[in-house]
DNA sequence: ATTAGCACTCTATCATTGTGAGTGCTAAAT
DNA sequence: ATTTAGCACTCACAATGATAGAGTGCTAAT
């Protein structure tokens, strides 16, 4: 473990370096944090420091780097305690006021966001629309499209309309469709994905004997809508804003950097993935430099947090930024703005 | 006008020009197209295309580039007769077979559109999502939302899905809704949003007399979703793919070029008004350099065509590349991806 | 009209050198 | 036993200058 010393000289290392990219040498830290310890003191700690894993030296003369141990050490314990100052309650304001102007659908909800996010964190805003899965089904609705196909169109209560066309075997007529859809509305309204699904599984089981056939038609469709939605849980979009930010950020102050970096978010997929993957903890989640599974991304840094509706998880939003990114700025407002879209939707 | 040696020698300095954005110098002219004339005479020839406006230097010992207009009679005059060559058929064969794979939701097949134009051409994909105002109206569904709202679903008969939120001065409960809806479907269902915006103004002029409360209160209704609906025809999504692609132009071979593109895309509005002013033209348009209304595209060219569905214009599909892309290959590909869009959409 | 020849221009590249920030080590100071 | 001053050393970076090479424009010869 670190003593107090050793913690003061981190902290005032990540802190510099955070300022701006270059290595921090001993002379800096202590003519700006007055610790009265000569540079000769700093360097031997900061050597240990070295020792200890938390930072590293891009050559030889050259001053520390923190290393994603140092900027995790740094957010787990140097942190603490720290209430956001005047600058960013002004910043929280804001995104209040921008939040609730906005009274459209969930996903333009979800998009601005994203694109606040990036604004205001200066970095890269991040958010994934809502999932279907866990929310309750308002509405469903089915149209004939293109011969032997239906359009689905699934509406939940918080307003998600998602649709997708599934193949048919036979054509139904839209007629039939609209008795299918009265009584899947009927019967299934109020309850989550999951819940059908469960509840599809026990009705097929004595589907045949005691229903007719329209209701068992309807059945058997429900199940194959589920299906296809389940099957492209990861298609689900996410929005990411604020690309040009990037080429602000003097850690991607070269090409091959910069192209590393729209490598990594222009494959959606992956992102997909990976926020998924931290759906389930609670609070602000923060991943540094390698602690995230994807390669092109070690340079970057994300802190992210989850929206809800009725305590079930809908989707993830948060900000990608360079490793030496103002944490205790970004943590409140990725906090604050999380808790807010809750808020808002619990409102629907 | 130019002379039968002019065109010749610019054609060659356009053509070389797009294989590698070095300056075009007399000899490598005279090396690469034997026409029987020396450097020397090349380099008369160069100089009055100069004059004329078709190249310029970069300094005075630097070969020759092609200015826009340069590049304008290339496309214009140069280029005609230019049939696909074998390669380019492949191309349009994969094309032809992905395409055919896509049985999705329309929205999905643009997107994937972008992508494929982005992969095949090695530069950026761009396509728009269609626009509801000029197809025919399939189905149209209300869902009550948070109380004083609905959500209100249209679909085309292209099968496209566009929902918006409402508000309401009082709330209307689902049954009646529910009610309003059939009776809109049963109204208005196969004519295009335009013709149901005639309709509904002849209605309303009749309306006090002969309707009663709901029809009024449907067709007040439908005024509004009209009016929503008109408001944000620029919000209609595009979709880009292909950043990365960005990376392997050796013309954006330094950050301010690279940065300076990203900026000029990052904004979405500014590329659909761009787009949404040529929608109008027939088959394949090309934009060179300045000739786009756009700050930072001046270093750019885009390809674009259009995609209908029963004679009206319904998206822009293209690429976007820099000024030097290969026209050749890329205006083909385009052209035939809109043709084959468009008759995929017919079989709807 | 075309071209060979030549002087001239400009860029890009490479090695050289100097500068400065920063280190690690040692010996003196506290 | 810490802490610190002093000093030699390292390394990246910027500035300098020399060189090569590609290309031009002009002039005089073909």
């Amino acid at each position: 473990m670190l003593d107090e010393r050793g913690k003061k000289v981190l902290w005032a290392v990540v802190q510099t370096y955070i300022g701006y990219p270059d290595p921090v040498g001993s002379r800096v830290v202590t003519k700006k944090y007055a610790f009265g310890l000569s540079p000769a003191t700093i360097r031997n700690i900061m050597s240990d420091l070295e020792e200890l894993g938390y930072l590293s030296q891009p050559h030889t003369s050259a001053g520390r780097i923190p290393t994603d141990k140092g900027y995790r050490f740094y957010v787990d314990n140097l942190l603490m305690g720290r209430n956001p100052i005047a600058e960013d309650r002004e910043v929280l304001l804001q995104i209040n006021g921008r939040l609730k102007d906005i009274n459209e659908d969930i996903n333009c909800l979800i998009e601005d966001t994203s694109r606040m996010l990036s604004n205001f964190s200066h970095y890269l805003g991040v958010a994934t629309a809502p999932r279907l899965t866990e929310t309750r089904l308002r509405h469903i609705e089915l149209v004939r499209h293109r011969g032997r196909h239906i359009l689905v169109i699934l509406v939940s209560s918080e307003g998600i309309v998602k649709n997708r066309i599934i193949p048919l075997r036979e054509e139904i007529p839209q007629k039939i469709l609209n008795k299918i859809s009265q009584y899947l509305n009927e019967e299934f309204t109020g309850m989550t994905l999951r819940e059908i699904k469960g509840k599809i599984v026990k009705e097929m089981s004595k589907e045949k004997v005691v229903f007719g056939r329209l209701v068992s038609q309807a059945i058997r469709l429900f199940r194959e809508i589920l299906n296809t939605q389940t099957d492209d849980a990861y298609s689900e979009d996410v929005y990411i804003d604020g690309l040009s930010s990037v080429f602000d950020m003097p850690d991607f102050a070269n090409l091959s950097r910069i192209k590393e970096v729209f490598k990594a978010i222009e494959n959606k997929y992956i992102i997909v993935k990976l926020l998924d993957r931290l759906i389930e903890f609670e609070g602000v989640q923060i991943l540094i430099g390698s602690e995230n599974q994807i390669e092109d991304m070690h340079e970057m840094s994300m802190v992210i947090s989850t929206y809800k509706h009725g305590g079930a998880v809908l989707g993830t939003i948060g900000v990608l930024g360079p490793k030496r990114m103002d944490y205790s700025r970004v943590i409140p407002i990725v906090d604050y703005t999380a808790k807010r879209i809750t808020n808002i939707i619990s409102k629907s």
